[in-house]
DNA sequence: CTTCTTGTACTAATAACATAATACAATATT
DNA sequence: AATATTGTATTATGTTATTAGTACAAGAAG
């Protein structure tokens, strides 16, 4: 399959109950794997029409996803050649950075308070995660 | 605030960044709430105007939350009265609630990994948090 | 009884999403 | 050079979600 031209350990996958829209969910799976580390600058991810076969997808949603990313300087697509994570820098000074972030955080211990999770289950589960991208 | 009319500690959030629907938001808080006992058998929900302002959505948008839910067994409606928990059980398995915890989590480390941050920046931001809220 | 509060219903409009189909342009391979 | 692969663009169609606005019916309060 020519899917596995692309970085390995990177596996896309769909809700259909959730009700996100797919090219959003795509778009989140690029960026988890930029935030845990399975891709980095330079990785390829499957072209449109490999990713839209493996998803069951149109190739226009897939386009869509990849086009949105490049629009926000995630990754850098060329036609003929493919589609690749990009070296975004984010300028940003360690103050501006840690406000962010803590922003980042409460907002969405807020929102994860609303369904009854407390700090201690968000480490827990992202120690998990972390321990899976390990292996 | 008429919000307060229902059950204290039960709060709506809605994430407007996640893509899913806000009636599906509301309908999982409540059903989050009751599988771990923030709501129980006649605990009264808020109005579907008053919780329309609280979210800043339209009415109708809450309505159709509450509309399904009812539809569902979930909550007993009655105008003029309101909205109520029915009696009946909605037991999640711990697989089901860390499902609902993982798609919370991916969809905040997707959005923060926009602005460069890695999983090992949010949990040690966490345990900060953590014991900060110790003090 | 009157007034207020509550949920329900309905219509119309808008925006967003997903698909199908097709064709073209740029790059890579043979 | 010819062919294959890749992303891009476009049009049209259908579905879903959300909103606004309005009115009605049922229950609660005064």
């Amino acid at each position: 399959m020519t899917a596995e031209r692309y970085t390995e350990g990177l596996d896309f996958i769909l809700d259909l109950t959730s009700g996100v829209p797919y090219y959003r969910q795509v778009i989140k799976q690029v960026e988890m794997a930029i935030a845990d580390g399975r891709l980095r600058k330079g990785s390829k991810l499957p072209t449109v029409r490999s990713l839209a076969v493996h998803l069951q997808i149109n190739p226009n949603t897939v386009a869509r996803a990849y086009n949105e990313m490049e629009i926000r300087g995630i990754v850098n697509t060329q036609q003929g050649t493919g589609t690749f994570i990009s070296d975004k820098k984010i300028d940003l000074s360690l103050e501006e950075r840690a406000n962010i972030l803590d922003s980042l955080v409460r907002s969405f211990l807020a929102n994860a308070s609303a369904y009854g999770f407390v700090v201690e289950d968000i480490i827990g589960h992202l120690d998990t995660l972390k321990e899976d991208v390990k292996i």
